[in-house]
DNA sequence: AATGAATGAGTGTTCATTCAT
DNA sequence: AATGAATGAACACTCATTCAT
C-alpha cells in the first residue's frame, strides 16, 4: 500500500501501471491480487482512502470530544490532520491519493467495491458534518467570526491545506526543486489560518 | 475543447474516452485527429491548459499594471480568477482541468508536446511570481501582514480558491446535491480571505 | 465467426486464442470486439451455437412437418442435419464446437449471456422433443423397433453421427491421416443404422 | 488422481483449475507437483488418459483370446468397456475426460511428454486395430453384417457409447435432471445395437 | 472535409508452478 | 513430506489513432 501510495501521487490513479505499484513494493504483480488482499487496482485506491478516512474519524472522535471549547476542538482537528497528513514523505503523498480517488469512486459497478465506497462516502460526510459543527458552535458562541457559512470556512481550510500539501509532495517527488516553502511553512500556515481568518 | 473540458473534469483525464469528447462536441471521432486541431489526447489537454494561462497571465499584465497599491493590485488578481473560472458551468469544470493536466505534463516524451510543456511550466511560473511580486511588495510597504512568506500566502489563496470551485463543480456535475454553498459564497469567501488573511 | 469454428474446433474454446482466431479471420483482434459484433470470447462461442440450433430448428419445423410417416420424418432430420453438419470442411467442425460450447454454457455470469444460454437451452430441448416425439410416434404405429426408450434410441444416433464426424474433422485438420472412411461412409453408415437399429 | 477425474469431466481441461483439484482431493497444491506424481497439469490428463488405455487394452488382450467366435469376442469387449466405463460416477466421469483430452494431445512440446503421447496413440491404436479385426474377422465368416466398412461400424459403437454415457454423466454431474434413461438402458441399448446393427 | 470501422499496442488479471518453511 | 504464499508469463480486452471512403 506504500508503494500504491508514492506511485499513484506521482502518476494518477489510472497511469499508475499494477507492475510500478508491485515493482514499488519488491513483491510479484500476483501478490497484489493473491490472498486476501485487494481484489482489484480500483480496490486498492478504495482501501488507502476509506483506510485514511476510519482512521482520521477515529482520532478525532477520540480526541476531539475532550475539549471543550470550539477553538480548541478545532485545533486539535488540525494537529491530528497535520500529524495523518504532514508526518513524512508518506504520508505527503496520501493526501495526492485522497483527491484522485474522487472521480473514480463515482463508476463503480462492483457490488463488493459499492460497499467500501458507501463507507467511504459515510466517513467523508462524517468528517465534514463534525467540522461544520465545530465552525457553528464556534459562530454562535461568539468565538468564531460568522461572516462566512460554516461550509465555506472548512472548504477553505481544506482546500488551503491540501494544496499546501500539494506544493511539498511536487518537491517530494523531485518534480519541482523549489517551491518556497517547507513542512514548518505549512503548520505555520494553519495556524495563521486559524487565528485570522476563523476566530473572531 | 469545451465538451472536452467538460467530460475531462467529470471523469478525469485518462478516463475520458476520446469517442466521449467527439460526442459530446456532436463530431466524428476522427475530425478530432483532422486538420490542424490536435496532434492528440494529450495534446488536446495542453492546449486547454496552455489557452487558459495564456489568458490568464495577459490579463494580468494588461490589467494589473495599471493599478498602483499592491492591495489593489491584488484585488484585481482575484477578480480576473473569479471572470474566468467562476463565470459559468464551464469555467467551473476548467479549474478541475487545469488540476489533472498536472500530472501528465510530466512524463512528456513528445517533442512537439515538449515545447507545450515549456511554454506551460513557464505561464504557471509567470504567474506565481507575478503574485509573489504583489505580496512581497505588499509586505514591504506594511500593507499585507508578513508573518508568512510570500508564497505560502499564495499558496494558501489558491488551494481555497480551487477547493471552493471543486465543490462547485461537484454540484455541477450532479455528483453531490448539497455541498453547501454557492458561486456568491466563493466571491465573497476570497475576499474575506483577503481582507483578514492577506492584510494586516 | 468462420475463422472461429476452424480453431476452437481444433483447440477447443479455451485454448484457442482471441489472437489466432482473429489472425484466421484476417483481422485485427480489436475489430472482434468492435461494433455489433461479440461482447465476448465466450459470446463468440454462444453465437456461433445459437445460431446454429436456430437453423437446425427451423429447417425441421419447415421441412419435417411436410412428411406424414414416422419413418419419413426421421430420414429428413438425418437429411438436414447431414446437409448442416456434413456439407464441407467448415461444416464438419462444427459439430465439434457444439460438443465445446456445452461445458462453458454451465459457468455463464454476465447477464446478457444468460439469455442467450436460455435460447440455446430451449432449442437444444425443443430438437431433443421434436425427436423422442417422432420416435415414439413410430413405435406407437409399429413402424420403429420399441425394444429401446426414444431417448436412448436418439442418443444413439445423435452419438453415432458425432462421433463419426468426429473421425472426419481429425482428417481435415491434418491430424490422422488414416481414418479409415469419407463423407460417403457417413451417410451410409446413418442410413443404415436408420433401417436396421430404429425401423422394425 | 479421481479428484482430477471429476474437476475436469465437469468444468474441461483447461477450466479445471489446479487448486480445484488439489482441494478435492484434500491436499495441498503443492503436493500435487511433489515427488514422482505429476510434471505438470497436463501431465496428469496424459496419466489418468493413459492409465485407461492400458488397462483397457490389458483387459482385452486377456479376456478377449480366449474367445473363439467373432461375436463373443465383440460381446467381451463391450462388457469389458462396461466394466470400466459404466460401473460408478467416477467412471462415468473418466470418458469425458477420455474425450478430453485429444485436443491437448497434439499441441505437446515437451519431450518427455512426448513420450507419454506415443504411448497412449499407440494405445489407441492398438484398440481400434483390434476391434476393427474382430469386425473383419465376423464379417469374413459371415457371422456380421458387411454393409458397412469396419472402420464405420466401430465408430458408430463408440460414438454411441460414449454419448450414452456423456447423458449419464450431466446427471450425475447434477446439470441435467432428466435425461431420460439409466445405466440399465445403456447397457440395453449396446447390446441392441450389437445384434440388430453389427449381427447379420 | 469529415467520418467511424478497423487496428494492435498496452494493461489488468489469472493461475500453473515453485520453493522456503 | 507436505504445504500454500509468492511469482510472472500469458491472455482477454480496451481504446487512441489511422485512413479508406
Amino acid at each position: 500500500m506504500d508503494a500504491a501510495i508514492k506511485v499513484i501521487a506521482k502518476k494518477g490513479f489510472t497511469e499508475a501501471k499494477v507492475h510500478e505499484i508491485s515493482d514499488g513494493a519488491r513483491v510479484g504483480v500476483g501478490t497484489i491480487y493473491s490472498q486476501k488482499l485487494f481484489k482489484n487496482k480500483l480496490d486498492l485506491l478504495l482501501t488507502i482512502t476509506l483506510d485514511f478516512w476510519e482512521n482520521l474519524n477515529g482520532q478525532i472522535e477520540l480526541r476531539v470530544s475532550k475539549k471543550e471549547h470550539p477553538g480548541q476542538k478545532f485545533h486539535e482537528v488540525l494537529a491530528i490532520l497535520e500529524e495523518l497528513l504532514l508526518g513524512n514523505v508518506q504520508s505527503i503523498y496520501l493526501s495526492k491519493v485522497l483527491h484522485e480517488a474522487v472521480p473514480h469512486i463515482y463508476f463503480i459497478e462492483d457490488e463488493e467495491l459499492t460497499k467500501k465506497r458507501r463507507k467511504i462516502t459515510h466517513e467523508n460526510r462524517k468528517l465534514l458534518r463534525s467540522l461544520d459543527r465545530i465552525i457553528e458552535e464556534g459562530q454562535q458562541q461568539g468565538e468564531f467570526d460568522d461572516t462566512l457559512r460554516p461550509t465555506v470556512v472548512r472548504q477553505v481550510l481544506f482546500g488551503a491545506f491540501e494544496f499546501l500539501l500539494y506544493g511539498l509532495s511536487l518537491k517530494a517527488s523531485g518534480r519541482e526543486k523549489h517551491v518556497g516553502y517547507d513542512e514548518q511553512d505549512v503548520t505555520k500556515a494553519t495556524n495563521v489560518l486559524f487565528n485570522k481568518f476563523v476566530k473572531k
